[in-house]
RNA sequence: UGGGGCGUGGUGCAAGGGCAGCACACCAGCCUUUGGAGCUGUGGAUCUUGGUUCGAAUCCAGGCGCCCCAGCCA
């Protein structure tokens, strides 16, 4: 974090401060509550970092607490999975912390509230509920079994608990107004009856588990949290969340709510994001093209950029969608200073240097990085027949071309300056082989004559080049905002979001680990991927270089 | 037609009564042994109407638009 760009702070930082000057509060603790049913994605970045951040700018303390009152959908594998991935980013956290931990005093809370009155066992079915709540616009009405006597509550309610009763049979709900215009205010389920699966946590000890709103806030309330951080759909949420503490006579935190990041050319809902592994669109949930913090770890985005992008897309309450550009750019800019240069040819076309000795090579010095010069240099071979890329030669080049073409003569990057004198074609009239001459004079690239071209070449010796799969990623979607519109968001599925290719690379990429990551000179980052094998890496596009020659062709 | 929230260039975020600015994107140029990177420059925005004020993106009132809420999900 630079100091300049604090110069102006956000509406949350601005109402933490105003806490701590007003004596609202003494100190700042707050608390990541992700539900272990998913892996992360850069949605939750967002608000993890505003989580961790605004705790540790005010010296205070950040808990990681699982969300993990509903069994039926959470599981151990992301408990472990989210920490992971929060540790990836740098998250640090005081301690790791269960709802499942405070059921027992979570409980005990519930019954003061029955004792109170302020809360009563309702026999009504699922469906009756629903229907008693009343519309947006109607109120609800109230249960007939709304004013049993505390004692009869308090009875049934140890029943619930015991497993006495079937699943939605009984609810034990808050007792507050059934024509309240929130409808969260109009008597809210705090507990339902579920007796499978078991509890990841506390296995089979629970018959009866408590909704988020009611265990959400107490749980804040129980862990001392100050600030309680969450994106604009809870806002509504708000006064139920203070009339719990408010009857209990307990500690109420301050609960602010934000807008969630939402990203151009992607879905962020576990909802959807589960659907696209399911329906095998993509490889799982680590498929580069997902938005899942595990699938841009094993595409090759650093943490750094991802916290980057997040510092950048800012906070505010306002819908917004942030441009996976921004993300992209993020990323080239951190890889721009760090990614060691490597020369690798994507498609390969066969280049004839009709005048260099047959059987003769070089080696030619490379710098691994411009932008680092501790990076150093490392050698390259060179030899009469080497691979170019099919985009670098035209047969008949278009305006503004200044590759090589019959007649033109370009730099072979590091090696020499060659000229293209014929070509050869197979019988359906392809260009199979390109000739050139080279100029002995201009060993490394330059002339002796000062001569210049007008463009600089990838290239690799045919005789040292090692295999290379290449796997380049796009975006998965065709439309900015795959939700909008009545249509299913996966009929806008981009076609061309993964094409696969084997191409050849210089001879030191064939050491590459998993992990490494690497611009490929003229096109890209790239990261190697575990799926590489000892003699033949595979590389993941992580992001291309800007382009400035394929966007003179897209606007012909 | 209930309640809650939000409206600033294409996108995201600033400006808290005093010259509407930054980043990404876009466009043009310079430079370049990556058509990368870097550098320079251009264009483009306060939802609307009225009010208060010497002065309004900012304060007030009305209108319009968008988002969220009727799970025993979170």
């Amino acid at each position: 974090m630079s100091p300049e760009e604090s110069k102006t702070i956000d509406f949350i930082r601005e109402a933490v401060a105003e806490d701590l000057r007003t004596g609202r509060f003494s100190y700042v603790r707050t608390r990541l509550p992700p539900e272990p049913n998913g892996y992360l994605h850069i949605g939750h970045v967002k608000a993890f970092m505003i989580d961790y951040l605004i705790a540790k700018e005010n010296n205070g303390e950040l808990i990681l607490r699982f969300d993990d009152t509903n069994p039926t959908k959470e599981e151990t594998e992301f408990v472990d999975a989210i920490q992971d991935d929060a540790r990836w980013l740098g998250i640090q956290w005081v301690k790791v912390t269960y709802a499942s931990d405070y059921f027992g005093l979570l409980y005990d809370w519930a019954v003061q509230l029955v004792k109170k009155g302020l809360a009563y066992v309702d026999d009504q079915s699922p469906e009756e509920v629903s229907a008693n709540r009343g519309t947006l616009t109607e109120p609800g009405k109230e249960s007939p079994y709304r004013n049993r006597s505390v004692e009869e509550n308090l009875d049934l309610l140890e029943r619930m608990k015991n497993g006495e009763f079937p699943d939605g049979s009984r609810v034990l709900r808050a007792k507050i107004d059934m024509a309240h215009p929130n409808i969260n205010m109009r008597d809210p389920v705090m507990y339902r009856i579920i007796h499978e699966p078991p509890h990841h946590r506390t296995g089979s000890k629970w018959k009866i588990y408590p909704m988020y709103d009611w265990a959400h806030g107490q749980n804040d309330s129980m862990e001392g949290i100050t600030h309680s951080l969450c994106s604009l759909e809870y806002e509504n949420h708000r006064p139920l969340y203070e009339w719990f503490p408010e009857q209990l006579g307990v500690w109420k935190p301050r609960q602010i709510e934000f807008a969630r990041l939402n990203m151009t050319y992607t879905v962020m809902s576990k909802r959807k994001l589960r659907r696209l592994v399911e329906e095998k669109v993509v490889n799982g949930w680590d498929d580069p093209r997902m938005p899942t913090l595990r699938a841009m770890r094993r595409r090759g985005y650093t943490p750094e950029a991802v916290l980057d992008f997040i510092r950048r897309v800012g906070v505010a309450k306002n819908y917004s969608i942030s441009d996976v550009s921004l993300l992209e750019a993020c990323v080239r800019d951190d890889l721009n200073k760090r990614a060691l240069r490597r020369m690798a040819v994507l498609r390969p076309l066969k280049v004839v240097i009709d005048n260099y000795p047959d059987n003769q090579t070089e080696e030619m010095d490379a710098v691994n990085n411009p932008e680092d010069p501790s990076a150093g240099t490392r050698k390259i071979q060179f030899s009469k027949i080497v691979y170019i890329e099919q985009d670098d030669f035209r047969e008949t080049p278009p305006p503004k071309y200044y590759r090589l073409f019959p007649g033109n003569e370009v730099r072979l990057r590091y090696a020499y300056l060659v000229k293209c004198t014929h070509v050869v074609k197979n019988d359906k009239g392809e260009v199979v082989e390109v000739h050139c001459t080279y100029d002995p004079a201009t060993r490394g690239g330059d002339a002796p004559d000062g001569r210049k071209v007008k463009s600089t070449i990838h290239w690799v010796s045919a005789t040292h080049a090692k295999p290379i799969e290449v796997r380049m990623y796009d975006r998965l979607f065709t439309k900015e905002n795959p939700e909008e519109g009545e249509n299913d968001f996966i009929e806008c599925l981009n076609p061309k979001s993964l094409e696969v290719l084997t191409g050849c690379a210089e001879s030191i990429l064939s050491a590459a680990k998993a992990g490494d990551r690497f611009q490929f000179e003229r096109q890209g980052y790239f990261c190697a991927d575990p799926d590489s094998a000892p003699d033949k890496p595979v590389f993941n596009l992580t992001v291309s270089l800007k382009d400035a020659w394929a966007k003179i062709e897209k606007k012909r």
